[in-house]
DNA sequence: AGCACGCCGACT
DNA sequence: GTCGGCGTGCTC
């Protein structure tokens, strides 16, 4: 018998090996225990996906080329049955091989051949020596707050952080005189009982009902207006799952996970919520993935790579916000979390919960098919009522900063009532462009524009510095123009940290905060933010990061400035993303009892897509983007794959697509095959790019025709020239 | 991917 | 004479 290997190289095949030497012949079990093996020169840490006879697989190598593994790594198995069953699903479905699947969906110390970590928490308590001399600890000092918070038992070190920030240098120097000591504490430690929840209105009611009668596999879409109340929706079944003895596994959208979501999750189910985040270190990850394989983690609430960890007591998977793009991988193994979590649902034979005020079209066409089932809360929860929302045309009047007379004075009233405004613009930095008036010169990226298309760089630092969004080359702005020495280079257009300067100075008795993505790099860097802001009256200034899930009682303005470059992209997607993100951003406004307005200041008042949306609300818009989705054979009509290749040189890069084209086969009903086309970003730090567009009505086509033409690429002669990749259901076209 | 091998140019 | 550039081929 032999071990049949998945490793992390791309290379579709499992590979060989004998056994370690000295170990017993491979069994059924094995399947899902890590190894190290020899490989080439090189040692990998790969994991078993079978064991086979030498005589079952006709493409096995002969037994005298049979190396044998070095080491096992586990002694039970780390991924198996439906974990490992999915994921092979997944590799399929990716076109992806099934090593690189795996070590995507292991965290980082597991894949590199870690022991799984222990899941027991340290904590620390007194010693009897300590428990004697406590008293005589100098009253108020540091050490002494600790001894006392030791004193009748033993605490948890995560606890210590939250209850006695610093507590670490006491406990060193109680541990030094053999006051206190370290100790492991069991897995479980005691949890305070579950808070009762709200009661529920009828609308939420029902939809917990519907949930908690499914029986096996069952999608639901929860269609809730913003404000509507779907997290109580999602605690009520997940307080239902753990009485059930089951695991429930939460997905969030990348910035929607804050301390303050976690405590009110662990307070009102009274068992401790497991985070999976970008913001954890390798060690906390492991530990996690850990607890979850263990059955310790009862509640995992995580970003988009949660939906890898191991569930043996499934009860539910729910995923928020489920149009939101950071579910969708971008580089190397291009999965969609939310499409995960349906298979495994399905594998796993549970119920999945996607919520959102703006579901993805994809999803609605699911749920109008009858294929999920849909769960609507059109009411907001409270007596809160939906915002006002009121369009403001721009055109031929002078703006001061971007904004409208009008504009400022309703800001004004708005604070001067006590309240708090939200200014939306979807630009950071200080101003998009860097203009010379003299000449026509504007500052672009050397890395990323061609002679046909130039990218601008953004001018940020109040105007000092220029950087590119897209590969963030940066640079002091030039003192004078680099092409006709004139000195006349103006910043153009309005960027948030413009918008700020010109907001503080009509502005200067009222605090004003910028929040985009330099302001909030930091770990939890936009949590103290809202903090800072509490109920004072004030004004946020920001990006999408503001536009959804952090409950903002006092705002009862929301200004939307500058969506207009939006209204014309190309992308197919791109209106379906703009509604999402209006729907969204409006939706901060009035979330409590007073009511909210929504101004959106535009130079294009009468755009299908703003009157649709403002007139008809989000399902009218759908509706007809759904329309023109099925005319165009887009999704969730058609199916996608797009392959891209990029290289030093643009005819490199076609070149190879011609050939990934032939081997492709011919454009037909079944399959039409478009390009080599530009990429809509033709040229990104240095590398020029240019993809092929793969469209067919029916998915199994798609695939039909990559597994027949992929396992032919790698060996073209164009290939080894170029950098490529293929995404199947592209998200962005860029 | 990542590593070794191999064949040509510019150095002490 | 040798160091090192990256094209080519292979990995059970």
């Amino acid at each position: 018998m032999r071990l049949k290997v998945a490793l992390p190289v791309p290379l579709p095949q499992a590979f060989d090996y004998a056994p370690p030497p000295g170990t017993p012949t491979p069994v059924a079990a094995d399947v899902g225990r890590r190894l190290r093996v020899p490989f080439g020169p090189r040692d990998l840490v790969g994991v078993v996906v079978a064991v086979a006879d030498a005589a079952d697989a006709a493409d096995a190598v002969d037994s005298s080329a049979l190396r044998h593994a070095h080491a096992w790594l586990d002694q039970t198995p780390l991924l198996q049955g439906e974990l490992l069953a999915s994921l092979r699903w997944l590799a399929r479905y990716t076109h992806a091989p099934l090593g690189e699947v795996i070590a995507t969906a292991l965290p980082t110390l597991l894949r590199q051949g870690e022991p799984l970590p222990s899941t027991a928490s340290w904590g620390w308590r007194l010693t009897e020596l300590g428990q004697q001399q406590r008293s005589r600890l100098r009253e108020g000092s540091k050490p002494r707050q600790l001894a006392d918070a030791l004193q009748a038992d033993a605490v948890d070190e995560e606890l210590l952080d939250v209850l006695h920030p610093g507590w670490r240098s006491a406990a060193r120097s109680l541990a030094k005189r053999d006051l206190a000591e370290r100790i492991e504490l069991a897995a479980d430690a005691s949890v305070p009982a579950p808070q009762p929840g709200p009661a529920l209105n009828e609308d939420q009611r029902r939809a917990v009902d519907a949930v908690l009668a499914s029986d096996g596999f069952s999608p639901f879409l929860l269609d809730g207006v913003t404000g509507s109340g779907k997290t109580e929706v999602y605690l009520q079944l997940i307080a239902d799952c753990l009485q059930r003895g089951k695991q429930a596994l939460v997905l969030v959208p990348e910035i929607g996970l804050t301390p303050q979501t976690l405590g009110r999750f662990s307070a009102r189910l009274g068992v401790p919520v497991h985070a999976l985040h970008s913001g954890l270190n390798d060690g906390e990850r492991a530990r996690t993935w850990a607890a979850c394989l263990r059955g310790e983690a009862r509640v995992v609430v995580g970003t988009r790579s949660a939906i890898f960890c191991p569930l043996p007591e499934p009860g539910l998977i729910v995923v928020d916000e489920e149009h939101d793009g950071s579910y969708k991988q971008q580089d190397g193994i291009r999965y969609h979390a939310r499409d995960f979590a349906l298979v495994r649902a399905k594998a796993l034979d549970i119920p999945v919960l996607l919520g959102s005020a703006t579901p993805s079209l994809e999803t609605l066409h699911n749920a109008d098919s009858g294929r999920y089932l849909t769960l609507r809360l059109p009411q907001r929860a409270g007596n809160a009522q939906p915002p006002s929302v009121r369009v403001i045309d721009a055109r031929k009047r002078l703006l001061e900063g971007g904004l409208l007379p009008e504009t400022l004075q309703q800001i004004r009233r708005t604070v001067d009532a006590g309240g708090q405004v939200l200014v939306f613009k979807n630009r950071r930095g200080y101003a998009p462009v860097l203009l010379c008036h003299d000449c026509g010169w504007s500052a672009h990226c050397k890395r990323c524009s061609t002679e046909q298309q130039l990218t601008p760089m953004t001018v940020h630092a109040g105007g000092r510095r220029l950087q590119c969004h897209h590969c963030g080359a940066r640079q002091p702005t030039p003192p004078a123009c680099p092409d006709c020495g004139g000195l006349a280079l103006q910043p153009q257009g309005i960027g948030t940290e413009r918008l700020e300067e010109v907001l503080g100075e009509k502005f200067s008795d009222i605090p004003i905060f910028r929040i985009d993505r330099s302001t909030t790099q930091r770990r939890d860097a936009l949590a103290k933010q809202l903090q800072a802001i509490g109920d004072q009256p004030g004004i946020l200034i920001g990006t999408q990061i503001l536009a959804k899930g952090h409950d903002l009682p006092q705002l009862t303005l929301v200004v939307v400035v500058g969506v207009d470059e939006g209204l014309f992209s190309a992308d197919f997607r791109a209106g379906e993303k703009l509604a999402q993100l209006l729907i969204q951003v409006a939706g901060r406004a009035g979330r409590a009892l007073k009511p909210g307005q929504v101004w959106l200041q535009t130079h294009h008042p009468d755009h299908p897509l703003l009157t649709t949306l403002i007139n008809g609300g989000y399902h009218a818009f759908a509706r007809q983007e759904k329309q023109q989705r099925e005319l165009a054979g887009f999704p969730p009509f058609g199916h996608l794959a797009l392959m891209r290749a990029e290289a030093k040189h643009i005819d490199t890069a076609r070149e190879f697509l011609q050939a990934a084209r032939h081997a492709l086969g011919q454009s037909d009903t079944t399959l039409e095959i478009q390009g080599p086309l530009p990429a809509p970003m033709p040229r990104r730090a240095g590398f020029h790019r240019a993809q092929l567009l793969l469209s067919a009505p029916q998915r199994r086509d798609l695939h039909r025709r990559l597994d027949e033409a992929l396992p032919r690429i790698p060996a073209l002669l164009e290939a080894r020239k170029v950098r490529w990749s293929l995404d199947v259901d592209p998200v962005d076209l860029y």
